[in-house]
DNA sequence: CTGAAAGCGCTAACAT
DNA sequence: ATGTTAGCGCTTTCAG
């Protein structure tokens, strides 16, 4: 598999062709100071002659550095968080990272044997860093990077003390500002929709809801707390539940906006109506939110800035030897539309 | 942004450790025959030991191979194909890959200058070759790869008439034989909801809808034809159109499952019944078919097949000089369900 | 400001 | 079967 490609120009020929010594090549490749404006001229004109371009391998071999991060995430985590969410952070990390003249790789893992080349791949010198999506609880990966000394950034946290950096959004917050809201607007029994329960994510949207009824002194009812996975299908049924055992609900809490979603379904075709009758706020917003009717209410994480800290937290790590790991909680954003 | 990995083992200290020379450590490391078993325990015992990984940048340049390949796609592509086509088109390729060893890098490309960059990143060796998602006519990254000498295959054509190896589904003979079966099962007035029809798939498709009509001698009716763009959104407008035009149509092609979808919806709300009052098939086959009501048949592109073909593709560039432009087109499966 | 020279860590060809 | 050696193409001192 092999391959050869003949006749590809390397730097000492440029610099053969410009009268110049490789150095001065470098210099100018690099967009290093100290050249003078004739010389770099010279040698401009011999790479675009040439049409030279510079072997990745070597430079990485000499400046012990790959030029790239990779953006990794597991085929659970992609099922789960759909499309959007995926969608949009990559685009986001894309953006943060246009001048930093990185090439960014994504990868899918989704078997040992990937997981175990992905490391490989990445312990053999071929990133610079890598960013994680957030994994589940059990992945040993950030730790196997870390280990290897990689640079490595995870985007939410497997547990509440996670020694890795990471970048999180305030998911507590988030929930606790969603019911909240409910409670003001006068509803009274506000029944929750969460995410798998072994995933710390659920859990602090759930703490989140439980937070805000306990500052307004409400009674935290279990029956209200129905689990859920995500996925629209368990808004369907889970709505179906509370809506047998409270006739009385008067609002929903659901850990994302897939579930809110579904939920939203069950309700109008029981007969409910929204939000006259029940008020409904999801978690997350991506493209559903604005497709649902009435259009739902979300809390929105703020998907641009995770980006930037994402990069930016890698980029520290990069600089400096690991000496501690970094922590963000990035504020979330309630966005009312018609639902709640 | 320079990184340090202090105490990186070498191939050097392994070879020191085990008492052998460079070259044994290298052949044991790439399982290259020609090694006593005792030396290779040996070996292997000071690689474990030392924690040794192969530094790739120096393999890559001694060894002039990335064992790598990029799996491209635009950021248009990836919006209009969806999340279902796109990641199933990256797991039959990760699985065709699997045994190949190679690293499987997938490259989200938006702008001028993520081409630039990306294709400076495959020009400077690390990737061993590239597969491209379907890129719309007039994107000249092909071109770019191929003039760089790079093994690149495609994923759908841009036109007739492509210069690049490529793997594409037979989408004239898929459409074809949707239309054929709603002919041959009694249905009269058949109309079809294309895609963009600057893209030559969009393009394909409806010149299989033709064929079908011209091989039952039926009348092309132009007004049976409404450009769409592959989403839910342009089917249901595209189906309302078409019944205000054709009150008496009985049965919709149309050239993606999403426009089905779109379409189904547009007839139920008009109190149309699927399919005793008109029929729909719809092209691709994803998570869709089997959500909608009632279930959707469909033309089913082979995606495991491509997969694997693809990657055939790509090691055949990757092994010799290209010599001839490969072009392998794919059946395609007509799935009925319960809409046809 | 610029040229020369010393590696970076590995593979592959050549000795032994 | 195994050790030795010559690069792969670049960055980075270090002289000049």
């Amino acid at each position: 598999m092999g391959r050869r490609r003949p006749g590809v120009p390397t730097l000492e020929e440029v610099a053969a062709r410009a009268g110049v010594g490789r150095g001065t090549v470098s210099r100018v490749v690099n967009d290093a100071a100290g050249v003078r404006a004739s010389t770099r001229d010279a040698v401009r004109r011999a790479i675009a002659e040439l049409g030279y371009v510079p072997n990745l391998a070597a430079r990485s071999l000499a400046g012990r550095r790959a030029d790239a991060v990779a953006l990794v995430m597991t085929e659970t985590d992609w099922r789960l968080f759909g499309e959007p969410f995926f969608s949009e952070i990559v685009r986001a990390v894309g953006d943060a990272l246009t001048d930093s003249g990185m090439q960014l790789l994504l990868t899918l893992i989704r078997s040992d044997t990937e997981r175990r080349r992905f490391v490989e791949y990445a312990r053999g010198g071929r990133v610079d860093g890598v960013l994680l999506m957030s994994v589940r609880a059990q992945d040993p990966l950030p730790d196997m990077l870390a280990d290897a000394g990689l640079p490595t950034v995870l985007l939410g946290r497997r547990t509440g003390e996670e020694c890795v950096t990471y970048v999180d959004a305030d998911n507590v917050g988030g929930a606790r500002s969603a019911v909240s809201h409910l409670l003001d607007s006068g509803r009274g029994t506000i029944a929750t929709i969460t995410g798998p329960l072994d995933m710390y994510v659920a859990q602090c949207r759930l703490r989140g809801y439980r937070e805000a009824l306990l500052r307004a002194g409400v009674e935290d009812v279990p029956s209200l707390v129905v689990e859920g996975d995500f996925t629209q299908e368990s808004g369907r049924r889970a709505m179906a539940d509370l809506l047998e055992r409270h006739p009385g609900i008067d609002a929903v809490f659901a850990a994302s906006d897939t579930t809110a979603a579904g939920a939203l379904e069950t309700l109008r075709a029981a007969g409910r109506r929204v939000p006259d009758d029940v008020a409904v706020v999801g978690f997350d917003d991506f493209l559903l939110a604005e497709q649902t009717d009435p259009k739902l209410s979300t809390v929105r994480q703020p998907v641009d800035e995770i980006g930037r800290t994402l990069v930016r937290l890698l980029e520290e790590e990069m600089e400096e030897p690991a000496v501690a790991w970094r922590h963000v909680i990035l504020r979330t954003e309630l966005v009312l539309r018609d639902s709640a």
